[in-house]
DNA sequence: TTGAAAGCGTTACCAT
DNA sequence: ATGGTAACGCTTTCAA
């Protein structure tokens, strides 16, 4: 049977809340009387009950961390980070996915509080405002990346700055033909919208004008989604001079088909991607990307949280995390 | 204020016993009486608090998973597939960073049991069984992967053998001189010893004499390590027929190193991996490797933990995974 | 089929 | 500085 404060104090001849205040650090304990204790504790090879410490506190010391899929190599990064940084602030990480399913997403938002965890940190994909109703009391929740919401806080890269910004940098040694891989018919993610209008944004400022053919939409955001859109496209229309995947493992699907097709990259076609993930770095040849800090991502997104935790009444709070345009052997001239 | 059983059954004008045999549907209720409950439970939005239900019952019902470094792409892989499977089962799933340090992982299979889990998931790399003291109550554990241990339940994928398969695959084509990448100096990891040992193994079949300065090391398994440790290889020795990377992480560092080198894959040198990650077959050329069903892998771990959950008596299980080789691009002669 | 009461392990409050 | 007592929300005897 598994030892309890109470086996503790006996064994230390003190009293079970004397143990607690040993354990919590509070409470000042005299030297010699946390000796005891804390021996006590070692020989019997104590280990705290968690669920009943969650259940007298009110706080259990975890959080929840949702995604739509933790295979992808960019929510991987993301959670490596986010675990890392909450561990070193004591928090126990609980993972929940979302296979993307917007009424999950809303499930976890609303039902989360089964106080097992004391907040939640979400990427949403296709989060819609109106759904969350208002006035329900939410748990502490950050979301992560691009969404149209007022209701949480949130911690994001600027998508629309920044494809502008890559498209102005694909187009800077004179290419015109510009095209994108991972727009989306109808109601989108809002990521694809942003960085939509991002390209859309930086053809404006250089005066090339639209071109509908340019824009080839992939839903999901995979290599092998975006292979096969990109394959299918080819076989209809010219290549383009540059291609701007919306994700770094778009453009590793689409690397692939591009090699297969025997054109050369960049000479060919230069192509972009965005994330900056750790496979890019390797791809062949290597990714020119939208890089930015996870690291930042994370421990930003935790400290939102916790504040949230600390005060469920204050307002909004929006954080955008630095970016930067990374040119890498896949564009360079 | 959160509403709790007592405030559902005032409003359903029943007992708690009542709310909570409708809630567990062991013990029978009559449908007008579940009705209500069920109408007062949604009308005052109530949440089990698992805090709670968790101290009374003494189970949790969330699993530990921990992991050497969730950001690697096999070990994403991994981490979604299990992450699948438990919520499917009903678990939650808590996540755990090991960093590969002996000591965490110890740590984690001896001190885990904080009953907030109620079983545990782990991925060792250099787990001893010398360090876990026999006799020390662990909790429901199973691990993964190559294990030179007694002590408890695992799931695995017979390296050795898929590493001699592997290399007499590269030597079919007549291929004689092959190199390995990821060989470990000293105490290693498991599986690298394993690996090692099933490439011997076939070179002794082919009757090709063992070479030393073809095995080339390299401790940390990424594609940074691969890419550094093949690049001073390739400056100081001829290049090899073909190169078996431990891991499909490292073959893609390879594989980069190799094409800024000018190299071409398959003719100047055939390439493999091992663990069929994803990204391997979008790779340049796609990487021929070992591949396996990590679905498999993570119910077959689900299975041995619930199991060992019931019957914590039970003798070890080992649960050994079918492999297969792929033979893609980067090797197909 | 349903109700009353006890108790899981912990910590907070109030004494001493 | 330390001890006694009550309470967190749930489920499980035992009775009715």
């Amino acid at each position: 049977m598994r030892a309890t404060v109470k086996d503790v104090a006996r064994r230390a001849g003190v009293s079970p809340k004397t143990v607690s205040n040993v354990m919590n650090g509070v409470v000042p304990v005299s030297a010699p009387t946390r000796l005891r204790v804390e021996q006590a504790m070692a020989e019997l090879d104590y280990v705290p009950n968690l669920s009943a410490r969650g259940l007298r506190n009110g706080r259990s010391g975890v959080i929840a961390l949702a995604l739509p899929d933790l295979a992808t190599p960019y929510s991987a990064e993301v959670a490596h980070h986010i675990v890392e940084v909450a561990h070193e602030q004591g928090w126990i990480v609980q993972i929940e996915e979302t296979g993307s399913d917007p009424v999950r997403e809303q499930e976890l938002m609303t039902r989360a509080r089964s106080n097992l965890i004391d907040g939640l940190i979400l990427n949403p994909v296709v989060l819609d405002e109106s759904a969350v109703k208002v006035g329900v009391a939410l748990p502490p929740v950050v979301l992560l990346g691009e969404v149209t919401q007022q209701l949480a806080d949130r911690v994001f890269v600027n998508s629309l700055t920044a494809a502008r910004d890559m498209t102005l940098a694909l187009a800077k040694p004179g290419r015109r033909r510009i095209a994108v891989l991972g727009t989306t018919q109808g109601r989108g993610s809002a990521a694809a919208i942003q960085r939509t209008q991002g390209y859309e944004a930086a053809l404006d400022i250089l005066g090339i004008p639209r071109d509908e053919s340019l824009l080839i939409p992939c839903e999901k955001w995979t290599p092998e989604t975006a292979a096969k859109a990109l394959d299918a496209y080819l076989d209809q229309h010219p290549v383009p001079e540059a291609l701007f995947c919306f994700t770094d493992s778009m453009a590793i699907g689409a690397l692939s088909v591009l090699w297969k097709r025997g054109l050369r990259i960049p000479e060919d076609i230069a192509v972009a991607g965005f994330d900056d993930i750790a496979d890019g770095r390797y791809a062949v040849p290597s990714l020119t990307t939208v890089s930015f800090d996870k690291r930042t991502i994370a421990s930003e997104a935790l400290r939102l949280l916790t504040e949230r935790m600390g005060d469920r009444a204050h307002g909004q709070r929006v954080v955008s995390v630095d970016y930067s345009i990374v040119e890498r052997g896949s564009s360079k001239a």
